[in-house]
RNA sequence: GCCCGGGUGGUGGAAUGGCAGACACUCAGGACUUAAAAUCCUGUGACCAGAAAUGGUCGUGCGGGUUCGACUCCCGCCCCGGGCACCA
């Protein structure tokens, strides 16, 4: 036999699976489902990275399992291909973005199927196909079509909200006519307020690098997650998708869900419950009531002033309920005014508003000193009566509550900074002791007793909070409310590759959905996308196709839009939609696609979704990065949610149970710094804030400045071998006094540490990389990647290739078959007497290692514990190599247990070794099952300890009786010995385990 | 600042109340070879004693506690990674 090569094995095998269909998923009623999911690659123009692999390696082993466990597995791929990189590149390059992602696509479907992963390529999907994004779309209709009934707590569809108003059950909102007296135009807006796909304008985050708005989620520090350009608010009317209104349930849904705790956590932090009460401050001497959101209900005695963020409509200047005077009350101190501008109160609000518009994010994160100004007004505290300034702050929020805060300052720590820095009363309503009326110091934050608060004095806050909202909302003075901080999402781009918004703008400003027929609504093929360097979409250029002529259907409320030729009769122009919408959208739902992937007539049938989905409920098992822990998996939950409500699907969540594979960074490097005179730096001295650059060797250097003195300082990586460990600390071999950053990096081009799968697979081989990947360690954890480390498993799977085939110059077959109650050689060949013997002597030892190995890897892939399973292994394998002659069943049931893990490796040997008797593959074997009782040795050494010190050891038979062992214990001579001349207080015996002995 | 996760040999890691360091990498020595590579065998936590076999002591970030017994559970601290952050 020739030396193991996975190249030659690896592509046949591929073409094998793929030609005969292999892992084709099927509904199988008489089977239990299993579906396992990968979060499906944007198919970049640089190809796979060794990130892909890993979590894609894990699922692959899950769904191969699954299979041969008896189930019916759904383990699809598919490609999230509009969004921005593909738009940027076509820009750069002039190529259309469908040609690029045509491209790219085919290079990772390429790469994928060249790492034989079990996936059903006839389920491949693409969200930039027609044919799929024409449901991306039918599901932003049914959004359209849906609103929130709080009472229900539900998802409805709109004519049923259109049918309450019509029969008066349900009072139009801000309107004293009836429904039917309203016209068409009027009905289409009071609806809109209602559908869960709304259009508002909204300070939007524009950005003039990229043109295009951004979500709040795309802008860190001021600035685009792509590409860095800087990023300005303006406002703009753009579509809404009513995520808030589902708040509630998708916080409630995820106690039902699989996932680890710090994911639930961020998503808990990002939805953002909290729970206080809406009070009610009448301005003083105007009209105007102010309302303010508050955790601290219970410290509303406590108030001495009143914050409004700058952008608070009661201090939009010039508008009508603008609270902000004519001139300053008697007495107000000049540190309330705004310093260069304190002729009037408005002069001083207006100047700190154009203060505070100039501030950048980052400055004001970084400087959180209090500023203001006064506004000139007060408010009257509802309790007491008593008058507050009224105050214009930035550290107060237009974007959460009400724009407005009631200030605490005794039980505030913002509130004191700002009550110290104008001079403002801080009052204490809360004591840390309940015997004592001003124990803990100021700002006393945490929970205490209630003081100075006439209606709640003396209670814990615990009880305050509740009898403080009942009091204020038996005087009508407030109510209690949750609130929450997540926000509506933004769901329109100025980008050309994106899904168009099925639906046509009116002539009367109202908007018309397109009638279902009319989907998909296809992207024009532009030959001119740029952006526009205005405002306006890329689409805007699209004339033709923007201006059409429809016919409304259906009742005026409620008509859906059929484009029609021009001077068809009763048509009416209108305007298409120019925005297109953000990458989440084809991705809120592919794991439905994938069910019924060609399906014209719906996005996927009923049966079959219910098959895959509804018990256990959700996808089973989903695996993909952390990096979509907010994004992602909570706009999709929402979308699963309202088609739940729709009754579109039967689960109320749709992945059950989902794990983050950790990142794998780059190869762990050692940096030492020195300055520009050469002199060596220690690590400690280094200000940690680095970067990179390309070094004039072509070699990365690290730039950094010394803690103190602020010299330049450089960096430059070592060798390994220069390198030793001095304590906790790394030093150089010739200088050790000089201590260096030894750490791991994540890969970056910048940095020149990126390892390219395809190499990988070049040099080694698909099953070493999918191996290596998952012998490295905890599949969530962050690893460092190791070439030697591949090399190892390597040569692991070279073992195993000679212990099956023998060695190119030494072909013995020591493969031996069970013939009846002989042996004989796999080849047929006969053997002594003395290989019989030897045969069913290996046969014997083996039985019970090969037991524990099937009990060890089953177990281990059931909890997702890939590394020890391949140690597992490697154990036996090494078992294995020790032996002269090997029974064919013990191979058999390695190459079983190893083929989700390396399949090709595991399909050519089972097809060398079973001849004819061979199965298409050996997927469709069975997966091996344990007797519990043979994973154990018939006699096992017990530990023996004394006091909680080792102190021998005795071998008894392993079912041994607990009265048995301890009279072997006390038999043996070492343990006599050692407990000679003591008294023997206390005996345990932990069965098969252990036995302690106390004196 | 708040929340979550983690800290075990030279390295990646194993063991979730019962023999700490499985498996692998690295390194060293040996076998095979004209030689090298590959392969195989042996050793590889630290310290002490011994010519050696071997024996002993210490050891899972630090300090305390629970237990016959703690890497594992509890309390306090330190450090690293991630998330959120003037969220009322």
């Amino acid at each position: 036999m020739p030396q193991y090569n996975p190249r030659s094995i690896e592509e046949k095998w591929q073409q094998i699976w793929l030609q005969n269909k292999v892992f084709a998923s099927h509904v199988d009623t008489a089977k239990p489902k299993f579906y396992v999911l990968d979060m499906f690659p944007y198919p970049s123009g640089e190809g796979l990275h060794v990130g892909h692999p890993e979590g894609y390696t894990a699922s692959d082993i899950v769904a191969r399992y699954k299979r041969a466990r008896g189930f019916s597995v759904m383990h699809p791929m598919g490609w999230d291909a509009f969004g921005l990189p593909a738009e940027q590149y076509a820009i750069k390059t002039d190529t259309h973005p469908a040609a690029t992602t045509r491209k790219n696509v085919s290079r990772f479907r390429g790469q994928l199927q060249s790492l034989g992963f079990s996936y059903d390529w006839d389920r491949e999907i693409n969200t930039t196909d027609p044919e799929y994004y024409r449901w991306t779309q039918w599901i932003f209709l049914k959004l359209y079509d849906t609103w929130f009934d709080e009472s229900r707590s539900q998802g409805r569809p709109i004519s049923e909200l259109e049918a309450e108003f019509a029969s008066g059950r349900r009072a139009v909102p801000g309107c004293k006519q009836a429904w039917c007296e309203l016209d068409g135009r009027r009905q289409r807006e009071v609806l809109a307020g209602f559908r869960l796909a709304y259009q508002a304008d909204v300070a939007v985050n524009w950005c003039p690098g990229l043109g295009t708005v951004l979500a709040n989620e795309e802008v860190i520090d001021g600035k685009s997650e792509v590409g860095g350009y800087p990023v300005e608010r303006r406002p703009m009317r753009q579509w809404m998708l009513r995520i808030t209104a589902y708040a509630k349930r998708l916080l409630e849904g995820l106690d039902s869900l699989e996932w680890s705790e710090s994911l639930k956590m961020m998503q808990r932090n990002w939805i953002g419950r909290s729970e206080g009460a809406l009070v009610h401050f009448q301005v003083a001497d105007r009209p105007e009531i102010l309302d303010v959101f508050t955790t601290r209900p219970d410290t509303l005695y406590g108030v001495s002033y009143m914050v409004l963020a700058p952008e608070h409509p009661m201090v939009h200047i010039g508008q009508k309920d603008c609270i902000v005077p004519a001139a300053w009350p008697e007495s107000t101190p000049a540190a309330w005014k705004f310093a260069g501008s304190e002729e009037i109160p408005a002069s001083s609000v207006m100047a700190y508003q154009k203060w505070v518009a100039g501030r950048s994010e980052r400055q004001r994160q970084e400087d959180v000193s209090k500023t203001g100004v006064f506004t000139g007004t007060y408010a009257v505290n509802p309790v007491n009566q008593q008058r507050v300034p009224i105050f214009v702050s930035d550290y107060v929020m237009m974007g959460y509550g009400t724009g407005a805060i009631m200030a605490v300052p005794a039980h505030d720590r913002r509130d004191f900074d700002f009550a110290r820095q104008f001079g403002l009363s801080i009052k204490r309503v809360v004591s840390a002791r309940k015997d004592l009326l001003e124990a803990g110091e100021l700002p006393l934050e945490e929970a205490g007793y209630a003081v100075n608060s006439p209606w709640i004095d003396g209670m814990a806050t615990e009880q305050a909070k509740p009898a403080m909202i009942g009091q204020l909302e038996n005087r009508q003075m407030g109510l209690g409310r949750t609130h929450y901080k997540i926000r509506d999402w933004l769901f329109s781009r100025q980008r050309y590759w994106g899904e168009p918004f099925p639906l046509v703008h009116l002539e009367d400003g109202t908007t018309a959905p397109l009638a279902p027929e009319e989907l998909p609504l296809r992207l024009p093929d532009l030959a001119d996308f740029k952006p526009t360097g205005t405002m306006a979409p890329p689409l805007s250029k699209a004339g033709d196709w923007a201006n059409v002529r429809v016919l409304l259907e259906g009742s005026p409320a409620t008509a859906v839009a059929r484009v029609v030729p021009p001077g068809t009769p009763g048509s009416v122009p209108a305007r298409r939609e120019l925005n297109t919408m953000p990458q989440w959208a084809g991705s809120c739902w592919y794991y439905l696609r994938y069910l019924d992937p060609r399906n014209d007539q719906v996005f996927c049938q009923r049966d079959t979704e219910r098959y895959w989905m509804e018990q256990p409920p959700g996808v089973d098992l989903y695996i993909g990065g952390v990096e979509h822990a907010v994004l992602h998996l909570l706009y999709s939950r929402f979308w699963h949610k309202v088609l739940f409500d729709r009754g579109y699907v039967s689960s109320q969540e749709p992945f059950r149970k989902l794990v983050n594979q950790g990142l794998i960074l780059g190869e762990a490097e050692y940096t030492a710094y020195s300055t520009a005179a050469g002199e060596w730096v220690s690590w400690g001295e280094v200000d940690p804030d680095l970067s990179t650059r390309a070094g004039s060797d072509g070699r990365p250097e690290i730039i950094s400045r010394h803690r103190r003195t602020g010299e330049p300082l450089v960096g430059r990586g070592q060798a390994a071998g220069d390198i030793e460990k001095r304590g906790n600390q790394y030093v150089l071999k010739s200088r050790p006094d000089i201590e260096v950053d030894a750490r791991s990096y994540k890969m970056s081009k910048s940095r020149g540490n990126v390892i390219n799968p395809d190499d990988a697979i070049a040099k080694y081989g698909a099953d070493s990389l999918r191996l290596f990947e998952m012998f490295m360690g905890p599949l969530e954890q962050v690893k460092p990647w190791s070439t030697a480390g591949v090399e190892g498993v390597y040569r692991f799977l070279h073992r195993l290739w000679r212990n099956v085939f023998g060695t190119e110059e030494d072909h013995r077959q020591r493969v031996v078959v069970q013939d009846g109650s002989s042996w004989r050689a796999l080849d047929g060949g006969g053997l002594t007497a003395d290989q019989q013997r030897k045969s069913q002597a290996a046969a014997d030892e083996l039985l019970r290692p090969m037991h524990r190995l099937i009990r060890k890897v089953t177990q281990d892939i059931e909890r997702l514990s890939f590394n020890t399973a391949i140690s597992a292994m490697m154990e036996f394998n090494n078992l294995l190599t020790r032996l002269e002659v090997i029974p064919c069943a013990a191979v058999l049931t390695l190459v079983r247990l190893l083929e989700p893990y390396a399949p090709h490796i595991a399909e050519e040997i089972y097809q060398q070794i079973s001849g004819a008797a061979a199965l298409g593959s050996v997927s469709r074997i069975p997966w091996p099952v344990y007797d519990e009782a043979l994973c154990v040795e018939a006699r096992c050494d017990i530990p023996v300890q004394i006091n909680g010190k080792l102190s021998g050891r005795v071998s008894v038979p392993a079912d041994a009786a607990e009265e048995h062992v301890l009279q072997s214990v006390l038999a043996d001579t070492e343990i006599q010995e050692k407990l000679a001349g003591r008294n023997l207080k206390k005996k345990i015996y932990v069965k098969g385990r252990m036995v302690s002995l106390v004196v």
